[in-house]
DNA sequence: ATCTATCCTGAACCTTGGTTCATCTTGATG
DNA sequence: CATCAAGATGAACCAAGGTTCAGGATAGAT
């Protein structure tokens, strides 16, 4: 078998550049970006963009994968964070608000991949990210402060549905009001307008 | 000032039968279904469809507005109901459990809705359906079933993100991860999977 | 220094989908 | 029944945006 020659510097420089291009792009001026528009970003030329990503799916592809792995690297920090002595459901609500915040950031991404069913083929980091969740649920549990109903499953279920568009105040009112669905606790006083 | 002529009969009848073919289009394959289709579906040209709506943008307006018109009669129907001796709280998660239903339906409309950006200018009716919502919390919060806290706004930033492509079970399991936050009492049992 | 496979460029292509308009049809009025 | 303005038709128009490709540049190996 041939072992295929490494790509060149430059290719791997452009790789990246677009990468990052892409995501700027997308998350500012929402999916509907025109791949010229992508490419004049990253400061290159439309033909480089279908060398690297055969399609504008495959590139909106790249983008939601690096976002899944920052989701996944996150909740794996704050597992080994309760590991060592965090009280579990604290740490799970926070990581909550922070995937809130970020889905900001990446409503566009997540949009553009439903528009173009870019299906997200990163099953690797996907379940990374939901075995960490899955551990600070079940930590949560026994220490009696999540209810036992609760599921990773339902934690998909709110989250994908996590208000984007609005203020920040309303998202972190949005928050408050999810909160007491998951946990057993009496409800953070979180009241505004 | 000269009396304009009232319209035609057949025009009627075709405005009418366009409104409903796009409703059924636009639930059944989405937004982004062309104005040809919408015309083939009415049993119309397209020019007919321009001659009744300007644009694609004012069709969507118009099929929104019949929801937000539906919509707005539930709730007004819900709190007659409370009116004459119903439970507040009861009748109010009925009645968001339908919402959730009629978004799945809506789910699209909703969508085109935001694409295009349609200004509801509906105010009519969704003042309607918020001042209803208003009192059935109002009346739920009296009865102390219903935190203090909630407010109209509240339900908003809820229901605006219903999930919509999910099972009914994955619905109904929403409903019951999101009630808690409404509600004062005990949370009822909902568990799946 | 030379050579070539890899990579880049960007104008042109082509499909998709909203919109228009000249022409024909038809419901209502006298 | 005659008349005509309101309405309907649908082929054609046009802009937008994803995609291609022939030719030019360059990194890296000899």
């Amino acid at each position: 078998m041939t072992q295929a020659r490494a790509p060149r510097a430059d290719a791997v420089r452009n790789r990246r550049k677009i990468l990052t291009a892409a995501g700027e792009q997308i998350t500012q001026h929402g999916p509907e970006v025109g791949m010229d528009e992508i490419a004049a970003a990253a400061g290159v030329a439309v033909g480089t963009l279908y060398r690297h990503f055969p399609t504008k799916t495959d590139l909106v592809a790249a983008v939601v994968a690096e976002c899944v792995a920052r989701v996944a690297d996150d909740a794996e920090a704050v597992l080994a964070r309760v590991a060592a002595g965090a009280r579990a459901a604290d740490e799970l609500t926070a990581f909550l608000g922070r995937v809130v915040e970020q889905s900001v950031t990446d409503r566009a991404v997540k949009a553009a991949a439903q528009t173009l069913g870019a299906e997200p083929g990163d099953h690797a980091n996907e379940d990374r990210g939901s075995n960490a969740v899955a551990a600070l649920i079940r930590a949560g549990q026994s220490d009696g402060d999540i209810h036992p109903d609760v599921t990773v499953g339902d934690i998909y279920l709110l989250f994908s549905t996590a208000p984007t568009d609005q203020s920040p105040a309303a998202r972190a009112r949005w928050l408050a009001l999810v909160t007491p669905g998951l946990t057993t606790g009496a409800r953070p006083a979180g009241n505004r307008r």
